[in-house]
DNA sequence: GCAAATCGCG
DNA sequence: CGCGATTTGC
């Protein structure tokens, strides 16, 4: 059986109900990580994603973060944030649901704001965190897959002119050696189907017609255990979505899977 | 022929385009006259306006006030403000289009803010002058019709609870007593078609319900010399786009003359 | 360039 | 309540 998960940074899930209900309404999506929901759990859509055949979990705040994974089937676990006993549980940008022996982590890491900045540390931090985290579930003998906006671009050819990006939060040398530490273990699932260059899954809505040009990054990843990535199937960015009306500046990165 | 005048508040006037539109397309209005566009001259939406067919006068600033007079066929003259050679000019609250030898003045009158403020008196200076223009415009010749937000509740019938607004700068003795002098020799187009009461053009938004409980104001009016008064074969508030979506406060308010 | 929050206003 | 303007964040 294919099953299809998708992640995708809406930029606030209120504004992007049109294009959420115009993709799901026309494709299979089986599990869907969304990461900048910017609505506190009280003004959370959740009728909508009811009315799509969906179970969500979320927690969000007002403006800012904000995390939810939907699913046709229902969770046997949520967790909200970091379960590893540490301050700041990082509830509005981390979450995590089990089936079976499959664990789904959706986190929106921390931009980081700019390499001389505390949230870059919070970033580091954040990003050793999901380590422990995935390994803790490896070790419990589960099968992982870790999507969401990762604010790393891992490779030069994962940014439009990675020549001027060398200071760049998503892209300095120290934040990518960092993630690809994290990513020790795990397998980048789209790019192990897609390795050309100018695929991208976030274009800045200030830079002047950044779709057309391609002048765009791929930050929003999907990993995944070796087991897994093993019965991947494919793995692609549905890049309709930038150019509909009233888009998120991201669009969905997806991978299928024959379980 | 019949012709049709419209007065419409429509608080912002791009805020108010789909309405405009929903109507416009389904009606024949010869002149349009607008109050409270919000809307500086550059940001206008002059092509809309355009593409119904209209010719279009305006004149804004931005956040308050802003005027605007929209004609099938296109005005002989047009005057933006009080031509009167006195300041302030409030040319983005006065506009006047004349039509051989009929004057269309559209103003959108001061509300006052309260009884004891500065602006209770701008008000009431502003009134005495549309007196003169008025005055004037018949003095020459002219036939002239007084349309717009004028602010003022005339009689008792034409606000839902008169007894508690007593001190209210749209229905004190005052304003009333003045708004009468001005209306000196002109009709009441609107009333002389409709006497009965429960008849209003604006329900403020923070009244629950206000519409279905029609709990408002008629403080939009259409005033005739009694040269063009009996010409006039009808006058109506079109009350339904008060009930559409992302309405304006106010609704129109109409007339029609065999000219 | 978008989105949300806050604010002044009626 | 719902406009526009302003500020902040990414």
């Amino acid at each position: 059986m294919s099953w299809t998960i998708a992640t995708f940074n809406v930029n606030s899930v209120r504004s992007r109900l049109p294009v959420l209900e115009r993709w799901l309404n026309n494709s299979k999506v089986d599990v869907l990580c969304l990461q900048e929901t910017k609505a506190r759990d009280e003004d959370f859509p959740l009728q909508a994603f009811v009315d799509m055949g969906y179970f969500v979990a979320f927690r969000g705040q007002k403006s800012y973060n904000g995390v939810a994974i939907a699913s046709l089937e229902e969770p046997d676990e949520i967790v909200y944030g970091f379960d590893d006993g540490k301050e700041p549980v990082f509830d509005t940008r981390a979450l995590s649901v089990r089936f079976g022996d499959i664990w789904v982590m959706n986190t929106y890491v921390p931009q980081g704001k700019s390499i001389d900045h505390d949230d870059y540390m919070v970033k580091q931090e954040f990003l050793r965190r999901t380590q422990t985290t995935i390994s803790d579930r490896i070790s419990d003998g589960k099968r992982v897959l870790w999507v969401g906006d990762m604010n790393v671009a891992p490779e030069e050819k994962d940014v439009a002119n990675p020549k001027n990006k060398a200071k760049h939060v998503c892209f300095h040398r120290d934040i990518r050696d960092l993630f690809g530490t994290v990513c020790q273990g795990l397998v980048d699932v789209f790019r192990s189907h897609r390795p050309e260059e100018g695929e991208f899954s976030f274009w800045d809505y200030r830079v002047k017609n950044a779709l057309d040009r391609n002048i765009g990054w791929r930050i929003d990843h999907i990993l995944a255990s070796p087991d897994l990535a093993k019965l991947s199937s494919d793995s692609w960015i549905y890049r309709d979505p930038r150019g509909w009306e009233k888009p998120s500046d991201h669009t969905p990165v997806l991978a299928s899977f024959d379980l």
